[in-house]
DNA sequence: GTCTATAGATTGATAGAC
DNA sequence: GTCTATCAATCTATAGAC
């Protein structure tokens, strides 16, 4: 029955509750009850609250940003072989559709990317720190990727389009579901991965559109 | 010296805390601390905490709707009087223009922004329902100009562009002065005023795009 | 209107039995 | 590894003096 390691349990249990509540509003109470175990039990695997939140993010991210990674890599070889330029669609791509398409890849972990796109503006600053640095690296790539790409803009131009980007994303992957009123009309897409698409095609666009 | 009321007082500085911090994050000590009134008093006055944020939120928000809707009801007559749709980019710039530049308008509520932007993520029901229900009209009357200025997207088109604009702009507002690291050669803008034209630049082209 | 004092619940973390 | 029991701190909210 009990397949699952008791370590793993908590981090799937934390992972929902952090994700759902953020990480304040949840208590470590919420989530041995939640998962069943005990409270001693948390502690002695994971050490305190803060240890058990960079687990938790640590777990999945870090597969995430290897895939977008070398998505990203390929997009890169392809053009280092042609002789031309990345392909800024493609380079959007490499980053945006690993993560859009993480709850139908990975339905054990939907939560979680409620929990990334929350990630920058969560009010503990050593949560918020965590993920920067483990961000940094990739963010500095993708910039310079694009900056490749685009050579008609500015590094500043590049750097403030591509947070537009990360902003859009950001905020389907948490508040697509979280609004109830519906237009008239509007018909809600079955899963993220359908907004993959139509967000790289709103993107791309005001990516390349001329100063 | 002490000109403004403690009512006034209380709101100013809960204001800062609650955007800075989080509603969660936020004690009411903190709160009482900073700005230096009685735990008492913010009780006799607002009565309780949920109390409290919906007052520090509808003080502005409110204002600011008023203002957005001002001058989208100015773009839509003018498109009336010339018997032509209205300019999608109008149509965006009605909303976002008084949000970005809210700081430099308003220099005593220079926080506010970052409130509202993580207000749709707020893990508490109360407040973001409150926030949701503020939002609610102004919504659905940007949503139908920018149907109207756009009749070759369909409505769920413009449904999910729109939530793509409104992603990049609360990205914009919270984030902006929270990332540290920033890449050689890109300059950072002295205020967000400065970031109106290019996320108008970028979101109209995403918004004008063949389907 | 503003204060002190405190109730009553909940928090993160630990000590020690098993 | 897992449990109970508990500490010390913090939380929101209120009662009542001034």
């Amino acid at each position: 029955m009990n397949r699952k390691s008791t370590k793993e349990h908590i981090l799937d249990n934390a992972e929902k509750l952090f994700a759902r509540n953020g990480y304040h509003s949840t208590s470590m109470r919420m989530l041995t009850r939640k998962a069943g175990v005990n409270l001693g039990a948390v502690n002695y695997h994971f050490g305190s609250k803060k240890d058990l939140i960079r687990s938790v993010i640590e777990r999945r991210l870090i597969v995430l940003n290897k895939k977008r990674e070398e998505l990203l890599d390929q997009v890169l070889a392809r053009a280092n072989q042609s002789n031309s330029r990345p392909c800024p669609r493609e380079v959007l791509k490499s980053f945006i559709a690993p993560t859009l398409e993480f709850r139908d890849r990975f339905p054990q972990a939907a939560e979680f990317p409620k929990l990334i796109s929350r990630a920058l503006t969560e009010p503990d600053d050593m949560v918020r720190n965590m993920f920067i640095e483990i961000m940094t690296p990739l963010f500095h790539k993708l910039f310079e990727s694009l900056c490749l790409a685009l050579p008609v803009l500015s590094r500043t131009q590049v750097y403030w389009r591509l947070h537009f980007c990360l902003g859009s994303m950001s905020h389907v992957m948490n508040v697509a579901e979280r609004i109830r009123i519906i237009p008239e009309g509007v018909e809600m897409p079955a899963s993220q991965s359908q907004l993959v698409e139509p967000l790289l095609n709103f993107i791309t666009a005001g990516m390349e559109r001329n100063p």
